[in-house]
DNA sequence: ATAGGACTTAGAGCGGGCTCTAGCTCAAGC
DNA sequence: GCTTGAGCTAGAGCCCGCTCTAAGTCCTAT
């Protein structure tokens, strides 16, 4: 199947600049074909790609990573020990980004909980008010 | 306790630059103490606020909404459910973020998991070599 | 008393990742 | 034939979050 810019715009959730963008900056493995008039027309084997880029993003892979990636994959068989270890040390980063994204949510949960519990005792608390500081927030 | 802007840096892994960076830009409840000289002397209470606000961006909140957040603390008491309101919208994110991340991991684990066959079969493969492209990596 | 080091300010600079603009071509529909 | 809409290029612009600079102050140790 051949898609328009558009098309994998949609698809990908990624804008029609953006696509344009990573092709000018090598993201892409081959060159995108082209129509007669000269506009983009993409193959599934192409919006794959891109969807691999996005979650490589999306998982906080920089442009320039993404790009030597790509670069091995292009100059193809015999480099494969190099590519794993580029995925390998992402999956790490992932694995440590969880971590932190983990402690921050329990320390946020953990003021959800205390905010609830002053908003529950709340309305009684109006009665002797006040003083009910400290904490720091 | 009283620290001087360095030790905070050392023990909240925020630079100096950062620290000055984020009082000016409002994320601090209250001012900063000074000593005589004109220095920044941080309390312990300070340092729990630059944690949580450490936290925070580590886990993706924009110094705006950190800004805002301080804005409630400073304003006191009676804002609770705003507070509480902002918490959960970004626990909400950090929970998507998660759930990205978790996906984007599988992704590239099952990408590893290929490398690796990949490789472990490659001494065989060497034999009736090439021709094992296809696939799109 | 002098050198070193930590600190101060206001403001400029930077890197990453888009995002938008201007001016153009093309294809389809009315 | 003309409008509308999607696409094209090269390059400028923008936002965020720092990061660094310059020029100066102050404390401490030798």
């Amino acid at each position: 199947m051949a898609y328009g810019i558009g098309e994998v715009a949609a698809r990908t959730g990624l804008s029609v600049h953006a696509l344009r963008f990573y092709e000018r900056e090598g993201l892409f493995v081959g060159p995108i074909v082209r129509d007669p008039g000269g506009r983009r027309v993409y193959s599934d084997g192409d919006i794959g790609w891109v969807e691999l880029c996005a979650r490589l993003r999306e998982t906080g892979m920089p442009l320039e990573v993404i790009r030597k990636y790509a670069d091995l994959v292009r100059d193809g068989v015999g480099n494969e020990p190099e590519r794993l270890a580029l995925l390998r040390e992402h999956q790490e980063r992932i694995e440590s980004q969880m971590q932190a994204l983990s402690v921050g949510l329990s320390m946020i949960s953990y003021k959800v909980r205390v905010y609830e519990k002053r908003l529950a005792e709340g309305t009684a608390a109006a009665l002797w008010s006040s003083s009910t500081s400290s904490s720091g927030d």
